[in-house]
RNA sequence: GCCCCCAUCGUCUAGAGGCCCAGGACACAUCCCUUUCACGGAUGCGACAGGGGUUCGAAUCCCCUUGGGGGUACCA
């Protein structure tokens, strides 16, 4: 038997971090066996369900490199096969027709709060003869569908992840809607049907979906089809251990690129979260994570959200990158910081650059701080840089090296031939060289602290700024 | 309220009865490297929620308590 699982997102909302894991364990599953990952898009809501949503979903799914197999399919336009599963059911006698209005369902609701009961839809239209329904039609009410729950009745099933689980039917809320007054179907009966006709094997989604399992396995008997094997993976919280929102930082995948992380990086964070490979490394590829992925070693408990080791595990997938990939990536953000690309010497002036300031960022959009100096020009000093400049000798000492920069007969711009550049004004201004530096540094980069100071002298004289840069430092302290 | 799930350092986790006075990673602290900030290297800090069992022996098995999470829709 061939494995297929699928991922079923609502395009109520925007690719949320929840559904990318779930997306990377079934891709790790699917791929463990050979198998097909199916994408599917439940948007029967047709009121919450919205087409940029669903761009935005297959647009994070591509950016992550989460590929599927078939899909999407979209459960709006298979409408009607749920229908007519419905009509089938009501022909059974395994589903009826209710007519009770939302406002009965919540006097009965508050009435079994008050007295310290679950809330439950009382079954009280499962028996309804002809003539009742015949008023009810009359009276211009407009039916759900229920599908009949036989209680007491104990469900149970072998959770991949959390072995068995055991549900007794008396607490699942009484006969279940599964179509709408308008006719939509709901959720179980969609998911139901389409698990069924696109032969999915294994269902693997999150923990929140545990209470809708005994429902979906009752749907499955009653049309006649083994369940699939499920797999609930738990959730993943917000460092503080509650549910993940908007204010958490970020919870679509959308934000986390625009942030500056690196799709393989999310992905691998996200694999580790409630799972780990047996040898115990961090930093792997989804292929091979792929080789090694079981649900033996997916945990059972939830997993809190931990920014330091995203920001950690991003910034080792960037030391990675070659200098080529590093201005591929970093390219997108250096336009958007406002930088002019167009103007720098060459490409491999860029790529000296992007391997500059790669050791020491974590996140994609720290580079435009760092090469700011590099990209723009001119620039502007903090306070820190102001002081270093005005501390006495440093002025004499920045005319000194300008002069020498100028005069220098340099056969190729090089840290090893700018350095008996410097080390020759320290000597003949008879200062220190940390001063020196510390000196240069700020009249060069307009800061106190930046990436190495020789290789971004290097990259300045390169591109022509070093000489003017140091001029414009006499006309500041002048 | 009721039902279900879960419980090892601050966080992510390893651990499936003796290999564990519990290992790794992130974070944090100190030191080294360094013109700076980082990177890198070294060291340190730091946990089996509590209580009962079972057993020669429990982080590992069972029960209870506590705590956390999920569900309880004509949402998915």
């Amino acid at each position: 038997m061939t494995v297929r699982v699928r991922l079923a997102p609502s395009p109520t909302g925007n690719l949320h971090i929840g559904t990318a894991r779930t997306a990377v364990f079934n891709w790790l599953y699917a791929r463990h066996h050979n198998g097909t990952f199916i994408l599917r898009i439940e948007d029967t809501d047709r009121d919450r369900s919205l087409p940029r949503h669903t761009r935005n979903i297959l647009a994070g799914l591509a950016w992550l490199g989460l590929d599927w197999d078939e899909g999407p399919i979209y459960q709006s336009r298979r409408i009607e096969r749920y229908q007519a599963v419905v009509e089938q059911l009501l022909d059974q006698g395994l589903a009826y027709r209710c007519y009770v209005s939302e406002a009965e369902l919540e006097e009965m609701r508050i009435a079994q709060k008050a007295a310290g009961k679950a809330p439950r839809y009382d079954n009280r239209h499962r028996f309804l003869t002809e003539a009742q329904r015949q008023a009810y039609e009359a009276e211009g009410r407009q039916p759900v569908i229920r599908f009949k729950i036989e209680e007491p009745q104990e469900i149970s099933w072998v959770d991949l992840i959390r072995g068995q689980i055991t549900w007794n039917t008396q607490d699942l809320g009484g006969d279940m809607v599964i179509a709408r007054a308008d006719g939509y179907p709901l959720y179980n009966l969609a998911v139901v049907v389409d698990d069924i006709d696109m032969g999915i094997t294994h269902v693997i989604r999150g923990e929140d979906h545990i209470a809708n399992t005994p429902k979906q396995i009752l749907l499955y008997r009653a049309l006649g089809y083994e369940p699939p094997q499920f797999a609930h993976s738990p959730l993943i919280l917000n460092p503080e251990g509650k549910k993940l929102s908007k204010r958490d930082g970020a919870t679509s995948v959308a934000e986390f690129q625009q942030m500056g992380f690196l799709p393989e990086a999310l992905k691998n964070y996200l694999a580790l979260l409630s799972w780990s490979p047996p040898d115990g490394e961090e930093i792997f590829s989804l292929e091979k994570a792929a080789t090694l992925f079981d649900f033996e070693r997916v945990t059972r408990s939830a997993a809190r959200f931990d920014w330091d080791k995203l920001n950690w595990l991003n910034s080792q997938y960037i030391k990675q990158l070659s200098p080529a990939e590093l201005v591929e990536r970093l390219t997108p953000f250096w336009q958007a910081a406002g930088f002019d690309l167009t103007t720098v010497p060459d490409a491999a002036w860029l790529e000296d650059l992007a391997r500059l300031i790669a050791d020491g960022i974590d996140r994609l959009t720290e580079a435009s701080s760092l090469s700011r100096f590099l990209l723009q020009d001119p620039i502007s000093y903090t306070l820190p840089a102001l002081e270093q400049l005005r501390l006495p000798g440093v002025a004499e000492a920045m005319r000194a090296m300008a002069t020498t920069l100028a005069q220098a007969d340099l056969p190729e711009i090089s840290v090893q031939s700018l350095k008996p550049l410097v080390d020759q004004v320290a000597k003949a201004q008879g200062m220190k060289k940390g001063l020196l530096m510390k000196s240069l540094r700020a009249a060069l980069t307009g800061d106190v602290q930046g990436p190495d100071l020789m290789e971004s002298f290097v990259l300045l004289q390169r591109r022509g700024w070093a000489l003017p840069r140091l001029e414009a430092v006499q006309r500041l302290l002048a």
